[in-house]
DNA sequence: CATGAATGAGGGTTCATTCAT
DNA sequence: CATGAATGAACCCTCATTCAT
């Protein structure tokens, strides 16, 4: 019975141990996808990054798409922890749908390395991303039940949401915008969807609570980690 | 004299072959680039496809990169060709505007191949892009001084044009549509800039020209090429 | 305390098979330099003789280039450890350089691997030869500063010693000659120095202890690998 | 019977302006091989420096190793020009090899070309060359005769010679060194073969005839294409 | 479970040679 | 006979993945 303590306790410290060792694998693979600069070896760069061998490596993932895969569901989740509880607490669609662009948009400028790995990462860094395909389509077809957006096709208020959303990502990491840049650009996406113009300038100048993020995320830990270590 | 003649008739024919050697390699590598399924050598596809040796795959561009630029700068001209005649029949800024935009949407829709060379090619297939960089910020500027769009700032209008468009391609390319798809999304774009929805609405629905190629034009052979062969 | 040890063991184990892969590769390296028929791929040629992967040699060596100077300085140093404490018991510059000279031939004979190479390797193998480029030339200064060698330029002293050296190792690589070869050809040496004919034949004819290489000296495995393995 | 005589002509000027073509492609190669870096394509460096097509360089040569070996024969065959004559008047055979050094140094010394050409090409530039494999073993056999070199091995005398002569050739190509260079080189050759101090001292200042070259000479013309030449 | 040496298929590139014009 | 575009075998090197320690 002692034994049986013993043996739970090992096993519980080496699960702990693993989620650690994941953790940490995930956040260093979150800059490699971020700051890559198409040379070299991805591996190469994430095991000696993560300070691991190969082996290592190949012990938590099975092969390198994989691991974009994981980053990339993570990477969602956490947004969709940051945005959704905000949003839904908002009971109107236009309303929800310029919180989550100036959420995203919020988040994007704080965390550099999370826009660079969106633009980045391609397709397969959205692939699976709850937050596009799942909760704005939602807000869109809402709003048209509510007669928002009014004559609008859903793939087309899409387009004028996520085009903007991403163009806006490339601005935020590769030039220096006024503090408004995102305020200004969802209310054109406000705009585009034809929520009026005194309405959307309301809308995408309300109050957010400060972005909160847990200290053990992700996305935060590998931003300092980009912050500090860029010698050279 | 005659031998004069003799050798300026080589010269010429010999001059000729190359020029169509490289158009010929530009074409194939236009659809190796839309086409690519990140797998397998790009060069061993383009020589495959294009029926030629490596070694004359050297013999008109220094490495790959070359390559794409080459691509580029060709697709970039001829989307050129075919907007700027007739954007430049047009005074008004936001008609100017909208005009560009269906233009490319409408070349995109049908020449899906160029849409997938966009979208495939990233950042390189628009470095350089004209219409992009040059005419896009001209045009915008000049409805800022014309007192449309008014209060925009030039990026915020940018990436509130570009990034539908470019949404707009994604969509096109995979998926099913109406006819009115560009029309609809043109609309929003000018929404998204301010122009009044009655405004937006005519502008997105003015008559265009049936867009004209050349025969001999790049985009045309690429897309019959991609029409024709894809056995397999 | 028990892991630390583990980790040093690991440590040990692994730098010594580095090591030795390393000591492997010189080696067959050497062999593939000194037989190298100026046909075919060096490194595939190599990498064939030593029986690894491509992919080993480039996690031992960037290039192919830095291979031949690891060789070179390998075998420089191999030259030195035989020759130099052997002429450091003399004192007179001539019978220093009789020594070296007499050393030089005797090796070669003895191992007409090591001879092949520095015929084959052509500069790249001698750049860097301390015997050749700081002992020579001190030896030569040290005879013309005691008054031998008289009225001799020094590059002339050095182009009379290296001269027939290089040239008589190619002679033993291709010919059959007596035994007193490397005897006769040393005192042609000294007596293009300026040395007296008696004493000339005299010090080429000075006893000399049996050449001694450590058994894990790289010539000597080159040696047997080359004297062994010839099938074909 | 006039026809006969247009066709005689005919044939004539066509032999010429072969053979013409022919010594311009040697005089490129000569130059070719005496620069050659060992980058690059030889074969383009041989088409690009002679300004002909690769075709028109297939129409004289099947192979590279064709065009070594013709420039070889042709070099060969000047040196011998120029050597023999001069020898073949002198009696002693110290004398006459003292003069065939002599001869060859002050060829290579006015024209580093010549010397280039010699160190680089290895093996297969002096593979067959007259002077080298049969005028100088019949000088040394005849020295032996006449009881001149004294005790020599033949093999050994050839080394003392012949190793020397090609070890100044580095040294003139590559170091500043003085004009009597040749001199002392010559002089300490005569002394490695057993000649006295006194006679080589005379023999290795004997005065020589200017050198002369006929200006159709490959060699010549190369040296002045080189000296002209070398922008970059 | 961590390690990092070893793998080897496959990528990009070169260049001597051929051949249609 | 001159041309130079076309060829393709062969080379060097990379890097995702495996596996013995």
């Amino acid at each position: 019975m002692e034994k049986q303590m013993v043996e739970d306790h090992r096993v519980r410290v080496a699960e702990e141990r693993r989620a650690r060792m994941r953790a940490h694998l995930l956040e260093c693979a979150l800059v490699v996808f971020a700051l890559r600069k198409q040379d070299g070896s991805l591996i190469d760069t994430l095991t000696s990054t993560a300070d691991v061998s190969r082996g290592t490596f190949y012990n938590y993932f099975c092969t390198h798409e994989e691991l974009l895969d994981a980053v990339a569901v993570e990477v969602g989740r956490e947004m969709l922890h940051v945005v959704d509880p905000v949003v839904r607490q908002l009971a109107d669609p236009d309303a929800r749908l310029a919180t989550g662009v100036l959420l995203c948009l919020g988040l994007a400028r704080k965390l550099p390395t999370l826009a660079s790995f969106i633009i980045r990462g391609g397709a397969a860094a959205l692939s699976g991303n709850e937050l596009l395909h799942d909760y704005l389509p939602r807000d869109i077809a809402a709003g048209m039940e509510a007669g928002q957006f009014a004559g609008m096709q859903p793939r087309v208020a899409f387009d004028l949401v996520v085009g903007p959303v991403m163009a806006g990502l490339h601005t935020l990491v590769s030039t220096e915008v006024d503090d408004d840049f995102p305020t200004m650009l969802t209310q054109g996406v406000l705009m585009a969807l034809g929520v009026a113009p005194e309405r959307a300038h309301f809308l995408a100048r309300q109050p957010l609570a400060e972005i909160r993020l847990p200290a053990e995320s992700l996305l935060l830990r590998a931003e300092s980690r980009v912050t500090n270590l860029p010698h050279e």
